[in-house]
DNA sequence: CTCCTGATGATACACACGTATCAGATACAC
DNA sequence: GTGTATCTGATACGTGTGTATCATCAGGAG
């Protein structure tokens, strides 16, 4: 054989200069030679390591929710014995821009949405496998002793699409994150009973 | 003068390809030769009407925005006495994409979406001034008799943005929109104290 | 050593893009 | 009519794009 280099960290380099473009100046400025440039190798290579155009962009998004993925689990296993409300705050917040990394990826997001309606392999590796997020707080409200009558579902469903609505706001600076905090704190108070102090 | 034609109407007539191209095809789709040919007319159109691509994409919005609000109003003086939850469910139910017209609209301001983060000019379009929608509601909100302890704001927050986000899932089929009016209806229900059976 | 395959660089091609230029047509003022 | 301003078509220019081609380098196998 011959030079032997890691091909996955590379394609992984080279990922990572799409996700840094997408982020700063949009889809639309992804090129094979941005790319190369930002990721700092020459066309040839991405060439090399993609074939095609439309590969890149897939496996970089594919890079991205499992770098999304394994963060999540990491975050989930740090909040070990917390209260219910606690561990549904946590795993809220995580949705919002709070830190580089998060925005950054909320931006690459923004930037593939449009496309997933005309793409459908985009879409698929867009939307994953069916509601995780959804079913993780349906889930701990189910768990947690909440005021009669609220149902999990319907209230996770307007949480996590809520949140990550805001998250957006916050990226456009409609709200400040301590803003789209208060909001979620207002809301769990009211779920748990806490609310008339 | 001249063949003295209706400017603003070809305008408009432009500016509506554009939508339809982006809305079905993405901005990364919308050049000047596809908006010309969409809309039936010639290139030097085009450029006659809008000198640049940068300011066709920002009037192609601006009408857009235009069209909403006269949409928006035009819906809200429909509902002249209605009781105050019949009128946030319309205010609310109007903004998911429950015919091809809102579809259509949705899907164009996603796709200026990522956009809006690198060209300031129409970022200021799309975020329009103040937040209309979530004033509106807040209004409602706090003219109705609701359960107690029910903030107005921190609600209409939570409710806009949410149901926005689950307006672009049903795009994305993730939702049917009857999941979403149920999952409307349920909060509609738990702040006006009409849930318990 | 020689080979030979994996990895990389330099460069070219065909095409679509935004924009500019030039010519011509249309219809009203005079 | 003649002029003139408004409007429209055809076409060209330069640039950036995705992709392909060709040559070369590196390093283990025999």
């Amino acid at each position: 054989m011959a030079k032997r280099v890691d091909h996955d960290q590379r394609r992984r380099q080279i990922a990572e200069a799409v996700w840094r473009i997408a982020a700063a100046r949009g889809l639309e400025s992804v090129s094979m030679r941005e790319v190369a440039a930002e990721a700092g190798v020459s066309l040839r290579l991405v060439q090399y390591y993609f074939e095609t155009k439309h590969n890149l962009l897939v496996l970089a998004l594919r890079y991205l929710h499992e770098q999304g993925e394994q963060r999540a689990q990491a975050r989930i296993a740090e909040l070990p014995d917390e209260s219910a409300r606690g561990a549904l705050r946590s795993v809220l917040t995580e949705l919002l821009p709070l830190d580089e990394e998060r925005t950054q990826s909320l931006r690459v997001h923004i930037a593939y949405f449009s496309r997933t309606h005309s793409d459908p392999e985009l879409a698929k590796v867009f939307l994953g496998e069916g509601t995780p997020i959804e079913d993780l707080v349906t889930g701990l409200l189910s768990a947690a002793s909440l005021v009669p009558g609220a149902d999990p579902r319907h209230e996770a469903n307007l949480l996590v699409s809520g949140i990550t609505g805001l998250g957006l706001d916050v990226l456009h600076d409609r709200y400040r994150p301590d803003e789209v905090i208060a909001t979620l704190d207002y809301h769990l108070d009211r779920l748990f009973g806490t609310a008339g102090a």
